[in-house]
DNA sequence: CCCTGTTGACTGATTGATCAGTTTGCTAGC
DNA sequence: GCTAGCAAACTGATCAATCAGTCAACAGGG
C-alpha cells in the first residue's frame, strides 16, 4: 500500500544469513545440507519443475550460494543420486554381511531384497529420485544413471554366479537374471508410492523372493 | 553485413501453405501426421528437450497449426500416449486371440509376452515414450499414465487369475503377478535400448517367460 | 465471397546462470 | 587484547535465453 519502497539502490538488506561455513568440514557439511534440500523439493516436485531458487529456500541458503556449492542444477542433480545410491548399496552391502548362508541358502537373498524394500519404505523420495526423475534429463544423464544401475546390477550378479556356481540356483545368463532383479524390486518399489496396497515392506518383499526363486507353476 | 534487414512491417510472407486438411478424415489426417512427427521428436530428444517448433517441423506444418490440433504441449503427449498404448494392448490382445492354449497351457502366455518384446524391438520410439518420457511430466501426467498402465496390468490379471483358477498356476495375489510381469517386461525392454546384449527379442521373452514359471531353484 | 485451415511474428513469463557488491570471521601486526 | 586488512562465503538483482501459447493477417476451397 503506502509503503512505497525507500530508494531502489540501497541494494543488500541480509535480513540474517546462516553462519557462514568456514572449515572445510563445515563446507561439506553446508554441501550436504543443500544435497538434503534438493532431495526434498526434487522429489515433491520433479526435476524440472524444481528451480534453484526452490532449492535454496529449502536449504535456507540464497539462490547465488547454490552456485558456489555446484557448478550448475544438473552437477548439483547428478551429485544427489551419485550420493543417494551409493548410500543404497551400502546399506543392502552390510545387510547382506550380517546374514550368513548357514541358516538357509537363500537367507541372504531374502535378506537382501527385504533391506531394499524397506529402505525405500523409509525414503519415498529416494524412490523418485532413482526412478522418476532420473530419467527426467536427456542423453546426457542417461550414461551417469546408466552406470549407477550398472553398480547395483554389478552387486547382484556376483551373488547370482555364486549361487550358480554352488548349484543353488538353476544355470541362466547371470547379467540377465540380475537385471529381472533388480527391474522386479525397483519397478514394484515405484509402484508402491502410488497404489498402497496395504502390504508391508516385508511382506512384499517375499513375494518378490517367492516368486523368483519358486515361479508360477506348482512345484 | 550490409544486408541490412528491410522494414520489419512487411509481416506474414506465408511461403507455401501446405495444402487445407478440409474433409474430417483429411483433419483426423493431419492430426494423426503430427502424432506420429511428435512421437518421432519426442523419443529422439525427450519430452522437455522438444519443443512445439520441433514437432511443427517435423510435421512440415507451421508452429501455429499444431495449436489448431491440440490445446497445448502437454495435451498433444497425452494424445499420443493415449494411443500408442491402444496400439500395443491391441496388438497384444490380437495375439492371444490367434494362440489357443490346446498347445500348451502356457502358449497364450509365451506368446503374449514374445509379442509384445518384437513390438517393443520394431518400435523403440514407443518404448522411450512409455518407459522414460511418460515419467517426464509431473504430478499431472501421473494420473493418466498409471491409468494406461493399469489397463495393460488388468488385461496381465485377467489372465493370471484365468491360469490360477484352472491350477496351472500357483496361488497368489493375481493382481501382483500381474504387475510383476509387467515390470519385468517393461524395464527389460527399456534396458535393450540402451545395451545392446546381443539377444534377439525372441530369446529375451522366453528368458523372461521360463523366469516367471519356473523360478531359479532347480526343479 | 465467406468460412476455415494455416502461417509465423510476437508476447509474456519463466528460470538458469552471472556478478558486483556485502558481510563475516580469521589472523597478522601492534 | 585489539584492530585493520583480507580472503572467501554469501547475497540477490539482473541478464540472456528459451519457449509455450496468442493473434491478426492470409489464402484456398466450396
Amino acid at each position: 500500500m503506502a509503503g512505497a519502497p525507500l530508494v531502489p539502490t540501497k541494494t543488500s538488506h541480509p535480513a540474517r544469513a546462516v553462519r557462514r561455513a568456514v572449515s572445510d568440514t563445515e563446507k561439506q557439511g553446508r554441501r550436504t545440507d543443500i544435497l538434503a534440500a534438493a532431495k526434498k523439493v526434487f522429489a515433491r516436485k520433479g526435476y524440472h519443475a524444481t528451480t534453484i531458487a526452490d532449492i535454496a529456500k529449502a536449504a535456507k541458503l540464497s539462490y547465488g550460494s547454490i552456485y558456489w556449492y555446484f557448478d550448475s542444477k544438473e552437477a548439483l542433480f547428478h551429485a544427489l543420486v551419485e550420493a543417494e545410491g551409493q548410500a543404497l548399496r551400502d546399506h543392502v552391502t552390510e545387510a547382506l554381511l550380517v546374514t550368513p548362508a548357514r541358516v538357509s541358502p537363500d537367507a541372504p537373498f531374502r535378506a537382501a531384497v527385504r533391506t531394499t524394500f524397506e529402505f525405500f519404505e523409509s525414503d519415498r523420495a529416494l524412490v523418485k529420485l532413482l526412478f522418476r526423475d532420473s530419467y527426467a534429463l536427456g542423453d546426457r544423464f542417461e550414461r551417469h544413471l546408466f552406470g549407477i544401475f550398472e553398480a547395483f546390477i554389478g552387486d547382484i550378479e556376483v551373488i547370482v554366479a555364486d549361487a550358480q556356481r554352488r548349484g543353488l540356483i538353476v544355470e541362466a545368463p547371470p547379467r540377465m537374471v540380475a537385471c529381472s532383479v533388480a527391474a522386479l524390486v525397483g519397478q514394484i518399489a515405484h509402484r508402491r508410492l502410488v497404489t498402497d496396497d496395504g502390504l508391508s515392506a516385508e511382506v512384499t518383499a517375499d513375494f518378490v523372493v517367492s516368486l523368483l526363486l519358486n515361479g508360477l507353476l506348482p512345484r
